[in-house]
DNA sequence: AGTGCCATGTAACCAGTTACATGATTGC
DNA sequence: GCAATCATGTAACTGGTTACATGGCACT
């Protein structure tokens, strides 16, 4: 399980409510992990308890009262130990790939406003990491530790990216290929 | 859910029984979708009741007899449909970015063993990737459309592990600049 | 009057993982 | 004798998703 450190690495870097933590993994922590705000009220119970974090009541006037949550000695310490830990290699769960190979099966044409709406999602998702890496590190060659080390994910980020779109023209010429040549298998 | 159609996509290609199955999804189709042979019985009796696959027993002798289940015409239809239905953007679970980040309030060195790990898992799935690809599309210019289909997503899977190569590359410079400079944040 | 943001939660459900169980055959 | 391969399953658990609930403030 990594999403208590996933949490962990977070309130690392700023300490936060749940809400908070909620949008955080919408945004910059949702490129390699994902939570909804169930999950992560759950689990930062769980880690309280544990030791792991603590709470602070935080009143506001004008919004609802907060409740704002910092990792602890004992949480550093789980997340040192956790890094010496072997991950586990990642379980793939690539949903158009499956549609890709179904599509042999059915008309192949119908795929294509799919695939474009996909690369449509991914080009603006590299337009998002382009503009935010100018924004957060406009000089790349002056950052601190940590900064390095997030803006090296994010290099990963957008590599990933445009390996993507790359990869979805070539589906993409696949798929008008198919749809000019009509074989019909076995419909 | 997925694996359903997974399995669906599987069998239509070739009919198989759910050790079969398990081990497909150990070896090509593990490549974007994972599933134990735990999952893989229960589903295909969930399937077996909702007329969308049939089992015929095949006894075999030297070894234990088998259930051999293939895809019905409600089976190709429920593949059909889904094709037809948008995917939900894929939820990114990306471990070792999480670490990546985690390092910089612990010692980043400690994380280089674990990415050359990693780094070589990649290589030598690259490998395996290139000598299938070799073995199993000699000749690229001459596939039928399931064929074409299965080789876009197999060059995706190719294009996928040199970006990932290419960027751990980047990540273990990124460790070794920082181990160099020793800064050690708060520890 | 309606939408969106801030803020926290409960409850039910479903998918996926881990552990355990059985048993014959083949090859080292 | 031991491990690997073929072959199918049960049971318990855990992590993640979906639906539902509450309520004030700011903006259009």
């Amino acid at each position: 399980m990594a999403l208590e450190h996933a949490i962990l690495v977070s309130l690392l870097e700023r300490p936060g409510s749940g809400y908070e933590l909620a949008s955080r993994f919408d945004r910059s922590i949702g490129r390699f992990w994902t939570a909804t705000h169930q999950q992560i009220y759950r689990v930062l119970r769980r880690m309280e308890t544990d030791g792991w974090v603590v709470v602070e009541h935080v009143a506001q006037d004008g919004r609802p009262d907060k409740k704002v949550y910092s990792a602890t000695g004992p949480g550093r310490q789980a997340v040192a130990a956790w890094l010496r830990e072997p991950v586990e290699p990642e379980t793939v769960r690539h949903e158009l790939a499956v549609k890709i190979r179904a599509a042999a099966f059915s008309d192949p044409a119908e795929l294509i406003p799919e695939v474009e709406r996909h690369r449509a999602g991914h080009a603006a998702l590299l337009e998002r990491y382009l503009t935010g890496a100018d924004r957060d590190f406009p000089d790349p060659d002056v950052l601190d530790a940590q900064e390095q080390l997030q803006h090296v994910v994010l290099r990963g980020g957008i590599e990933y990216e445009r390996m993507t779109l790359a990869w979805l023209d070539d589906v993409l010429a696949t798929l008008h290929r198919l749809a000019r040549t009509p074989s019909n298998p076995q419909d």
